[in-house]
DNA sequence: TTTTTTTACGCAATCGTTACCGAGAACGAT
DNA sequence: ATCGTTCTCGGTAACGATTGCGTAAAAAAA
């Protein structure tokens, strides 16, 4: 089956013109006389004529689409960054094609190179937390495709990079719990290729540092798959509290991860004694029991932000060559959850 | 700026070939001697050629795109629903595009015109909680855009649909909730013009029937934005308890209605006293407090059924006349929420 | 009336690719 | 030596839309 789209040949057909008298008068060129334009526009009207975005591609070498490239769409943060970037997208007369890369690098890979090769005018890309290569973006890159990274970023390719104020979201939310009287807090996080992973680690570091706690590295477990294998984290966490330095509370570094984490700890019924917090977007974290405390970032923002360096790029009439990195506050939500038994 | 990709021409002239013969080398037809093909094939990789798809789509009149509508990503069925599209369209060499319509029927017209336009060669489509007038989409699916509606469809429209079982997941549920011993169960349900709105307050109907309680119509709110308002459910709950008819238990037919609804009734600390259960594929459900009586469906599922029917009706070289409604099961996940305290 | 200008439209190229049609060369068969 | 095949490849016309250029006819200026 196939689907038959009205043509400027038909309109051409039908009123006895030349495409070219049609497509000019459908542009509203001055060239064309006021009567063979009502002509054209009613008949236009009439059989519901669009033009045909895929002949407009090829000629104009432009699609007015724009590639993004997530992990997960069912992780809060980025179906809220998605929502910021089409409000945007929206207006300016752009269409979004989201694809997700489930934490796989060569599913990303595949994705952005269709992305590409299907001729997005520029993308939008959050690294899986498998992504070490990234030859074949920078390639892609040097090419003239422009790109802006959010969330999880990279240096290796200078573009524009929109993100969360990770380091500090960590500091807040480690310092919080120092501060509630949890002395071995444990860090569970992702995959150490990945930006936030080492700014949140950082932030955490500096916290323990601040408060004269010493870092103690069996401590912070790392999940290589961010939370999309739940057995990984399982494991860590049975390590965490088999190991010698038990811990107190737990501190994680993402959405999933986080509530992931909880829901072990809980069916471990070790959630008591347990401060708990992490960086999550979830909407529900306060129906939660204990209800969450929570790192919290402005995903609509960063979408929004990141577009719009986007748009700036693809419409730029010479390249781009001063980039920045925005950087976003994030929001400690204090609930139960961090809350000291007997504090 | 713009992002140049390496063209047949680009090998052609290299070579010193024609263009044609470089497309058949390219594809390995027979007509082209061993030794060309093998200069062609070498050149092409070397220079990382990739055919551009916007000519090909413009010259076979097919993308192998395919068009997905849903009301939110951020809503757990659809995410889920979206990844069981994804695994088959993945493997079956299709791309999908995701579109939004935030439940407004104007927002979901301009997605799906624009889908068309673009040239998807088939769309995906589970209605927003507005759409009444579907003329457009009757003559886009007349005019042969192959169309496959899930969870939120039309009669209205002849062609395959895929829904999980809301007639039997709704009496189960509030079935169960007899069982438990409530009477007045309360139904908050989403907008009147919806399939599955229909569907649910059927088998609500039923259940109260079986058990010979009368049918109140008092009972019923309907939030006519499925969820997007928040207020809009708050008045429905406040006028809820402010009846005579006080309800001792609630079922709702939305996975963010479910949700919301929970919230508002923790808040309105009437908890408690108000057996509660669901329709909502959250993950988390069994994280809340209290852990939520819910009725899931099989998302995962029901999109992978829908994108394998859409994928029959494209590459069926015949129109399709014979049409499937498929209905998969639901499953009803007991837990504290809906229990009857002191029973 | 003749010349110039303006108006209003058509022709053909272009974007990247494929498919149909043909053409030249090599070769064996007659 | 001539003819028919087979093997390789090139030319060209699409797909749908835009656009520079050319030009006939009509209008204006001379």
């Amino acid at each position: 089956m196939k689907f038959e789209s009205a043509t400027i040949k038909d309109i051409a057909k039908a009123l006895n013109l030349s495409t070219s008298t049609v497509s000019r008068a459908l542009r509203g060129s001055y060239e064309i006389s006021a009567e063979t334009k009502k002509q054209v526009l009613e008949y236009a009207e009439k059989i519901n004529y669009r033009p045909n975005p895929i002949a407009l591609s090829l000629k104009e070498r432009r699609t007015r689409a724009i590639g993004v490239v997530v992990s997960e769409i069912a992780n809060n943060f980025f179906s809220q960054a998605i929502n910021g970037i089409e409000s945007i997208a929206y207006n300016r007369g752009y269409h979004v094609t989201i694809t997700q890369s489930h934490e796989s690098q060569d599913r990303e890979r595949v994705n952005i190179e269709h992305l590409a090769a299907r001729g997005v005018d520029g993308l939008l890309i959050s690294l899986s937390s498998e992504s070490v290569d990234l030859s074949y973006l920078k390639e892609l890159h040097d090419k003239g495709m422009p790109i802006v990274f959010f969330d999880r970023v990279t240096k290796e390719i200078e573009t524009h990079r929109v993100i969360a104020d990770n380091y500090m979201g960590a500091f807040h939310a480690t310092e919080h719990l120092i501060y509630q009287g949890y002395k071995k807090i444990a860090h569970v996080t992702s995959s150490p290729y990945l930006s936030i992973t080492r700014e949140r680690l950082e932030g955490y570091r500096a916290a323990l540092e601040k408060h004269k706690i010493t870092f103690n590295e069996s401590l912070v477990k790392y999940c290589n798959h961010g939370g999309m294998i739940v057995s990984e984290i399982e494991e860590a966490i049975t390590a965490l509290f088999k190991s010698k330095a038990k811990p107190d509370a737990m501190f994680t570094a993402g959405d999933r991860l986080t509530i992931v984490c909880f829901g072990i700890l809980k069916r471990m019924k070790q959630k008591k004694e347990i401060g708990f917090t992490g960086f999550t977007n979830s909407q529900v974290a306060d129906l939660f029991s204990p209800s969450l405390t929570v790192i919290s970032q402005p995903a609509f923002e960063i979408g929004q932000t990141a577009i719009e360096y986007l748009i700036q790029m693809i419409e730029s009439k010479h390249p781009v060559t001063d980039f920045v990195e925005k950087v976003l506050p994030t929001e400690l939500i204090i609930r139960e959850s961090s809350r000291k038994a007997g504090s």
